[in-house]
DNA sequence: CCTTGTGAAATTATTCACAGCC
DNA sequence: GGCTGTGAATAATTTCACAAGG
């Protein structure tokens, strides 16, 4: 165990727990008891070296020989994500993003509780969506502090962005979400995580416009490649077929 | 200059591309001419040597005392990008999430063109969305060779990606935005960037359950703080006001 | 055997700090 | 005086490689 107490995580390796959590979540939903740092790493689409780095940060989980267990891993990360704890959200802004956030599993097992729509729009104001009535902005504020909201969606257009920011701010909001093209200006008590389509557009753009400069990935396992899937295997087994109905 | 061949120009600075030019755009529309590199750091939200030092690896742009010059650093920028080559991108799964994509205003500008939407779903095929019929997901593999599909945007449930990607591959596309919870499986030169809001939320959450793990941004610029935005400033004039209504 | 956990090394990214130019 | 561009210094992250455990 490095440092139990005073720990920093590195965000790259926050970053990375949710994808090792869903994981093995469908692992543990198939019945699978235990998974080496290789195969977790495969699947998560990361090298075995940085799982094992990864999970070290959160103290000695794994048997040498065996592997980690599936069910007390998950048990481990998800409570490092906080996922037992509840969090009241809301959402600002029922464009057709926000719509689609509202009605999406996002929330489902992560501790999250929707409790607020807001917008400005009176056509959309008191529409309700999943069972939730859409409120005016005005009472963002007010709800927020009431209901001790913990983390609060932007889903407006840019220049109303800041203005939404400062109201969840004022609302006692800590952790806030973005979704909107725009810089947040919030107290360094806030944490802010922004979601730019856009802009992971124009990357993927930059990269077909300068092909050179791509960083290959699978870094030439030199000979043998005693680990590593390649393109077209799969782990456990691809649940194969299904329907390809859009995403909620 | 560094070196103008054979150039490899860190992720990072590419993931700051677009923020840089989402900031000039708004300048030289309002008629600002010139921007130092400390102006266009904390309008990004980033330091001033990091500006720098990302737009030193496309040339020397700017002009000492004085700063940038924002229509040519915007032109330049947005040619690096990509943004003068014509980009058909398609969508495949129309639920909430890909409905709202295809009418968001994130294709426009950035030289991408919405050339088909696909789903699997028989009642959804044959609706019109902004103007573009949608298409049985039988038919995408086809239509991606035919159009020269550069980006294929995937919102289909997880289930389904990877058969999506598939599809996506065997037409010939070099580039994938994936916005299902799930790790794709792909040929080494094909990109592809993961958007995940569920994941970011989580993130949120850790940081809301680990307070003492946080990295506090701006790291102490010592007494005096010569530079940088504080929480409550902004630059040029924040376009103040304006409509809450929701993004598209 | 196989696999973990981890120091050490390598790589990558950020920040400093200043010479040179306007 | 103010600002850029950039080497050098620092910091952060990834990867290696191996001792120790099962």
């Amino acid at each position: 165990m490095p440092e139990r107490f005073g720990r920093r995580i590195p965000e790259p390796t926050v970053v990375r727990l949710p994808v090792y959590q869903r994981v093995l979540l469908e692992l543990s939903s198939i019945g699978v008891a235990t998974i080496s740092s290789a195969e977790l790493a495969d699947a998560a689409g990361v090298n075995a070296a940085k799982v094992r780095k990864d999970l070290s940060h959160f103290g000695t989980y794994g048997t040498p020989g065996t592997g980690y267990d599936v069910d007390y891993l998950l048990g481990q990360i998800q409570r490092e994500l906080g996922a037992d704890q509840e969090r009241p959200v809301v959402i600002v802004g029922l464009g057709h993003l926000g719509h689609a956030l509202a009605r999406s599993q996002g929330f489902a097992g992560g501790g999250f509780r929707l409790v607020g729509l807001f917008d400005n729009d009176e056509a959309t104001v008191g529409e309700l969506i999943g069972g939730t009535k859409v409120r005016h902005i005005s009472e963002l504020a007010g709800l927020c502090q009431a209901e001790k909201v913990a983390i609060g969606i932007i889903t407006v257009p840019a220049v109303a962005a800041q203005e939404v920011a400062d109201q969840l701010v004022a609302g006692g909001v800590s952790a806030i979400l973005n979704f909107a093209p725009a810089v947040l200006s919030v107290p360094p008590a806030v944490q802010v995580r922004h979601v730019d389509f856009s802009a992971e557009l124009q990357v993927l753009a930059f990269y077909q416009a300068h092909p050179e400069t791509v960083a290959t990935r699978a870094p030439a396992p030199a000979a043998g490649r005693p680990n590593g899937r390649q393109y077209g295997e799969s782990l456990p087994a691809r649940s194969g077929a299904g329907s390809n109905g859009a995403v909620s």
